[in-house]
DNA sequence: GGAGTCACG
DNA sequence: ACGTACGTGACTCCG
């Protein structure tokens, strides 16, 4: 008898969702709903190999249903975010993959699949459902069965008639019965209310129907049953109604449409390998294998053992353990110092409110979890201690992570042998993610049980061939002694947050939207209609079309509306300067106001850095950025105001590199004239804009030095006369002259960045001073434009890579000479540390902080480091320290 | 989610 | 003839 597989896609994408980690493609689109649904589709195609198969969707903008009751589904979540977009990627692969697709308007997947079920069974085809909804259960019937997903995605449950009997005692028919007894809360159906599952399947055994029970309502035992039914009675007729699924969708297809048919191969595993879904190909081409004939499955054997299958071989098994085990266990650790591997879960809106909730901890024999709450007290705290221990080494992805989690419990974490997830950054830091399981996705081949015990196995055998690669690219010390301590440093400075003075921003925002409504209805008599500014497209239309400007500038889109574009406007309608003031008040209002009342608990806010984001090396800054608060303009700049110490009455230390950049490349140069300028301590840019223009010292004008400082800048940048041009608002061959005047008197400069780019090209890479690798593929790339960036990058990333390496250098030191004193670092923004201090303490710290940030790593010209101090972030004053301190 | 815009170093 | 300076993150609109 032929077979068929119905998939409710619907449900089987939203289980996946939530039962998988947020997996993400290596262009950062989220793929986890969509791993977990073809990788359930494989297995099940491995198993049951279908001669026909369909998944259904549910398309419901209007479902019918709706007309019936109103409240259907109303209720329902919002699809996140993340799983939103996963629908279009599954369908985009199906349909590579020749795997059927049913939808259709204003149906629900279950609709679609009662409907292709009842035509299954009359072509005596036995069908196999496959969903994570219990309503597909009225569906069984003598030729159809019900695959279930149980717990996640990782157990299924058949269900037959045999097997629904057993359990409910009930006949498939009976499973709208029973849902307009007990309603579902998740489709909105009411039910009665006060009767759950028990009581329905009682009544349900005794009365066999809805109806049947309503009928008999009288005789039924307990008063206040009695009393529901009477009152709820049209209630459950139609809640019964709602859950009968409609068997008779007229959606278009014929069985010859849903035959298993053989894919294009190369076509799928492209696409699958575009959504950086490896395990899923690997997967498909065995399920293709299975399906295919039996040489190729041999064939695949072979491959496979080559692979990752060995490697999960070899990984230590998991020990159940009992309280005195664990006791036992834990002892011998703080005594016998093993490396631990660890993998951790927790619970909570973030890191910073999170608790952690289980560890999996992997020794060299056997690998184990622990659950915070399974656990004994005693037992967890040997467990901390162990994880204070620094002489307990440990292995682990994502270190910050751990300690901040510790933090959040007052606890503490020491010992970290090997960050995996910083040594993978430090390896290739072009990747998007380096989380546990993203690492670990070359080995795992059964993502389903990719518990955290199992992880900490795999990250434990991961290690060996990290540390392997990390010396081949010299790469050790950096994360030694650099990256991992570094990170213990800034899971302190999240922790400990910056001050938000919230009534002062509230105010602010206030005084913003008055402004923002004045410029608004100004705006709109202006244009001489009412329109939304917001939008760019809108704006254009206003602009370009209503009003006639001169359209300078196009978007892939459609008009160009930024600030740019909008200067060169600014002459020729009034509205253009309004709308230049109120984009700027909008964004100051939405972005920052808005943006850190939302993050701000307690007063204060925690910034999450990112120390395997960049490129170059840097940190980032997320939730909420803390590196681009206003600053350049004095309207944003008075944001500021509210960022405060901590601690009551301290004072906010800034501490900032002076031109770090320029002299970094001093330093790489060796050029004589920029090297003099550092070593002589002189305006750099006057000095640029004499070289330049040809002329004294004391004969540069203000001009010829706003030039020359753009100079400076864009040399950073792998400058070009059309972005100089820009900057300046000169015309390309202005901008040529000064390049060209500029390389003749620096010529060292000139050397050396076309040496860097020489040696980039060679060896396809970058490196900093301090080793930091970035290979730059771009170099070698077919088109011009690529090539041509590359070669900005090479240029700059051992410029902007070595500040950032400085950098966090003098973090590490500042964090250690601090230590002890009143004093903690809250930010850093790049070439700026932020540090909070009490302020008799000032005047020493002060001077650590300066001396240990000039001196973190000696180059051939000085570093010169400002200080300011002030009560907040914009009250700053310049502050001397004392030379007798330093 | 992608595009546009704009905040920072 | 083409497109154009490096590195980030957040918010808004729109399909």
């Amino acid at each position: 008898m032929p077979r068929m597989l119905i998939l409710d896609g619907n449900s089987l994408i939203n289980r996946a969702f939530y039962a998988l980690p947020p997996l993400t493609s290596n262009e950062g689109l989220p793929t986890n709903a969509v791993h977990g649904f073809l990788t359930m589709l494989f297995r099940l195609q491995k198993e049951q190999k279908p001669d026909y198969w369909v998944v259904a969707f549910d398309k419901t903008k209007a479902t019918v249903r709706i007309e019936q009751f109103a409240g259907y589904k109303a209720h329902r979540k919002e699809t996140p975010e993340t799983l939103r977009p996963q629908f279009n990627y599954l369908k985009e692969i199906l349909r590579v993959m020749a795997v059927p697709i049913l939808e259709l308007e204003g149906y629900e997947a279950d609709d679609i699949i009662a409907t292709v079920n009842d035509l299954a069974i009359a072509q005596q085809i036995e069908v196999l459902i496959f969903t994570g909804d219990r309503d597909a259960l009225q569906l069984i019937s003598p030729h159809s069965s019900v695959l279930l997903t149980m717990k996640g995605i990782s157990e299924v449950e058949c269900y037959n008639e045999q097997r629904l009997e057993e359990r409910y005692l009930l006949k498939p028919a009976q499973i709208i019965d029973l849902k307009g007894l007990m309603g579902d809360v998740s489709d909105n159906i009411p039910g009665i209310p006060g009767v759950g599952e028990k009581t329905a399947l009682k009544l349900l055994h005794e009365y066999g129907s809805v109806e049947n029970v309503l009928q008999n309502k009288d005789e039924v035992k307990g008063n206040k049953l009695k009393e529901l039914l009477n009152q709820y009675a049209d209630q459950a007729l139609l809640s019964k109604k709602l859950a009968a699924m409609i068997h008779d969708v007229p959606v278009a297809f014929s069985l010859d449409d849903l035959r298993w048919a053989e894919p294009d191969k190369d076509a799928c595993k492209k696409i699958l390998h575009g959504y950086s879904l490896y395990k899923v190909a690997s997967l498909f081409e065995q399920s293709l294998a299975a399906v295919t004939g039996p040489e190729q499955i041999i064939e695949k054997g072979k491959k496979q053992k080559a692979s990752g299958a060995e490697i999960i071989d070899t990984i230590q098994q998991e020990k159940n353990m009992d309280g005195e085990g664990w006791l036992e266990l834990l002892n011998t650790w703080l005594e016998q110092k093993p490396v631990l591997a660890l993998s951790y879960r927790f619970e909570g809106r973030n890191i910073h409110q999170g608790l952690w909730t289980e560890m999996g901890i992997c020794d060299e024999h056997y690998t184990y979890s622990l659950n915070r709450y399974a656990a004994a007290p005693s037992v967890l705290r040997l467990w901390e201690e162990i994880l204070a221990d620094d002489g307990v080494r440990k292995v682990v992805a994502d270190s910050k992570g751990v300690y901040s989690l510790l933090l959040n419990e007052n606890k503490t974490f020491a010992g970290v042998d090997l960050d995996l997830s910083l040594a993978a950054y430090l390896l290739n830091p072009n990747r998007s993610n380096y989380s546990a399981s993203e690492l670990l996705g070359d080995y795992v081949t059964d993502l389903f049980s990719n518990t955290p015990a199992r992880e900490a196995a795999l990250l434990r055998k991961l290690a060996a061939s990290y540390m392997e690669k990390l010396a081949e690219d010299d790469l050790e010390k950096l994360l030694h002694e650099v990256e991992e301590p570094l990170s213990l440093i800034l899971a302190r400075m999240e922790k400990t947050g910056i001050a938000l003075d919230k009534a002062k921003l509230q105010e602010y925002g206030q005084e913003l939207e008055v402004k923002i409504g004045r410029l608004e209805s100004e705006i709109y008599n202006l244009a001489g209609e009412n329109f939304n500014i917001n939008s760019p497209q809108q704006l254009g239309r206003i602009l370009f079309e209503s009003l006639g400007l001169p359209p300078l500038k196009k978007t892939k889109t459609g008009y160009s509306t930024d600030a740019e574009t909008l200067e060169e406007l600014r002459t020729e309608h009034a509205v253009v300067e309004k709308l230049l003031e109120y984009r700027q008040l909008v964004k100051l209002n939405s972005t920052y106001v808005k943006g850190l009342l939302a993050q701000c608990c307690d007063g204060k806010i925690h910034t999450t850095f990112q120390q395997t984001v960049t490129a170059t090396g840097r940190l980032s800054s997320t939730e909420p950025n803390l590196q681009n608060i206003p600053i350049r303009l004095e309207e944003g700049r008075r944001l500021r105001k509210v960022f405060q110490a901590t601690q009551e009455d301290w004072l906010l230390l800034s501490a900032d590199y002076s031109q770090i950049e320029l002299r970094i490349l001093a330093h790489y140069s060796k050029d004589p004239i920029l090297c003099e300028s550092f070593l002589v301590g002189e305006d750099v840019h006057r000095r640029t804009a004499a070289e330049v223009f040809g002329v004294a010292l004391n004969e540069v004008n203000s001009d010829m030095r706003r030039k020359a400082k753009a100079v400076n800048f864009g040399l950073m940048y792998g400058l070009t006369d059309f972005g100089l041009a820009r900057d300046l608002t000169i015309s390309r061959k202005e901008a040529k002259y000064y390049i060209s005047q500029y390389f003749e008197r620096y010529n060292g400069v000139h050397r050396y960045l076309e040496e860097a780019v020489t040696e980039a090209k060679e060896k396809g890479e970058v490196r900093t001073l301090l080793n930091r690798l970035r290979k730059i593929p771009e170099l070698s790339h077919p088109n011009r434009m690529t090539r041509q960036f590359g070669e900005r990058i090479a240029k700059n990333t051992p410029i902007q890579g070595t500040a950032a390496d400085i950098m966090k250098i003098a973090m590490i030191k500042v964090a250690e000479a601090i230590e002890g004193l009143q004093a903690e670092i809250l930010l850093q923004v790049h070439d700026e540390l932020v540090v909070q201090v009490e302020p008799s303490a000032l005047p020493k710290v002060a001077a650590i902080v300066k001396k240990e940030m000039e001196q973190a790593f000696p180059i051939s010209v000085p570093l010169l480091v400002d200080c300011k101090v002030g009560s907040n972030w914009y009250d700053m004053v310049p502050y001397q320290v004392d030379a007798l301190l330093f």
